[in-house]
RNA sequence: GUGGAUGUAGCUCAGUGGUUAGAGCACCAGGUUGUGGCCCUGGGGGUCGGGGGUUCAAAUCCCCUCAUUCACCCCA
């Protein structure tokens, strides 16, 4: 099939497109207040960037993973997500030489070989930040707080924020085993998604679905109950500062995330009418050094546009165009052209008609188009050299002469919003 | 990867074995002499997702396939 678009793409068509791209500069606006500069990275990785960092074991590499060889014989793959890449780049770039913290954000398109379903896609777009070498729970704090502000600037409301601690490189392997011995006797009742989850990933049996799964979990021992004293002050203290700040926080003790590099913190920013998260993200204390760098403390998170987009009320910038210039003969459309270009000039959205259409068409199409204006030139207004500037709203009309026709409109269309 | 639903005009859909497949909206043109929105008239537009099968006859029944969609898994 030659007009069908790849599975799990999509086309994105005006008005809505309007929307996407103001979605994108709200986001840019919120990184430039918060001190977030923008990093452009490339669309595809070495494969082994994302298998060493986002985990060889993990759903998104074992199986979602768009990867190929190129010509040169490189494994290359499509990046499925934003972190390793920006990790990658400040390491490769030197920046963990410069002064820390680095704080950085990007916005661009993740390729995951997924099956399509409500919000979620096999190119999706990401809005996301990173900070590189803060340790400080300040960080995850803010990090947090730049998610729900871009979100509320779209004016989402019926938002929560999902928080949990995993431990770190220090107290997790404990835990990992606490919970393995545990778990041990309960297999045979488990899912065999479970079952599976025991030998590669037992913590994911934590926010198994499955109510049989849920019920006999109820008592497993938590990530939080097993923190080292350093990670749990740290928890406590990404706590204290959200609730210091009024931003209401939900203890999930069940969520972990399906990327092996997060370390302490693990959130996700969810809303009352999509199932999927909105945002996920936290800390990934160890990845910087699995990639050959210094021991570096980062947090970050990444937002599904699509998603947001899909909840979001707001509208795209007006795109109302000003003018219509009619020709009511074919002597005077060179003239129309003319002018219209030349309105544009001026910083007129304006329209005219190719050719061929009745007056009567072009007015119908300029009712459509929600012009403001229209201004109808024939014989008559070529020799005057005056026209008439129709209001399309009120019908009102006025006499203009044509070589003023861009500052009348300036005028009664009044300042640009 | 698993399970369910659905694919007919640009859009939303009707048509479930029988002539040239329909509606609403949208689109194009016209309703005389230079003016949009409402109304009226006319017109263009469909490989009935694709392939195979059953039948005198298939949009309609069967099989395969592709796609969409919902849930699971996972994730943004």
């Amino acid at each position: 099939m030659l007009t069908a678009r790849p599975r799990g793409t999509t086309d994105i068509l005006p008005p809505r497109s309007e929307q996407w791209r103001t979605l994108e500069e709200r986001f840019r606006e919120v990184c430039r207040i918060w001190g977030y500069p923008e990093i452009i990275l490339p669309l595809f990785e070495h494969a082994e960037l994302f298998q060493r960092t986002v985990g060889e074991a993990t759903d998104i590499v074992e199986k979602e993973l768009y990867s190929f060889p190129d010509r040169g014989g490189r494994l290359l793959a499509l990046r499925p997500e934003g972190t390793a890449p920006a990790a990658r780049a400040y390491l490769e770039n030197g920046l963990h030489k410069g002064p820390q913290p680095v704080k950085l954000s990007y916005v661009g398109p993740m390729f995951r070989y997924e099956r399509p379903q409500a919000g979620r896609y096999r190119q999706h777009t990401q809005l996301g930040i990173e900070v590189f070498g803060a340790a400080e729970p300040a960080a995850d704090a803010e990090v947090i707080l730049v998610a729900v502000e871009v979100l509320r600037r779209e004016g989402l409301e019926g938002l929560s924020v999902r928080l949990n601690s995993i431990g770190c490189a220090g107290c997790r392997p404990a835990y990992r085993e606490t919970l393995r011995h545990w778990l041990h006797p309960l297999l045979p009742g488990l899912c065999a998604d479970c079952r599976s989850r025991y030998g590669r990933n037992p913590l994911r049996t934590l926010d198994c679905k499955i109510e049989r799964c849920r019920q006999a979990l109820g008592q497993a021992p938590r990530t939080l109950d097993a923190l080292c004293d350093e990670c749990r002050e740290h928890f406590q203290e990404v706590q204290g500062r959200l609730e210091g700040l009024g931003l209401p926080v939900t203890i999930h003790p069940d969520l972990v995330r399906g990327l092996d590099y997060y370390t302490r913190t693990v959130f996700e920013v969810m809303h009352d009418d999509l199932e999927p998260s909105l945002c996920g993200g936290g800390r990934y204390d160890g990845l910087v050094e699995v990639l050959g760098g210094p021991p570096t403390p980062a947090v970050g998170f990444g937002m599904g546009l699509e998603r947001v987009l899909d909840l979001a009320k707001t509208q795209g910038r007006s795109t109302r165009p000003d003018l219509f210039l009619a020709a009511a003969d074919e002597e005077a459309r060179p003239r129309v052209f003319a002018l219209a270009v030349e309105a544009r000039r001026a910083g007129l959205a304006t329209h005219f008609d190719f050719g061929g259409r009745s007056l009567k068409a072009q007015m119908k199409a300029a009712s459509r188009l929600g012009v403001r204006f229209s201004v109808v030139l024939g014989q008559r207004e070529l020799e005057t050299g005056v026209a008439v500037l129709k209001n399309m709203d009120s019908g009102a009309e006025s006499e203009a002469p044509i070589a003023g026709l861009a500052g009348a409109i300036g005028e009664q269309r009044g300042p640009t919003s």
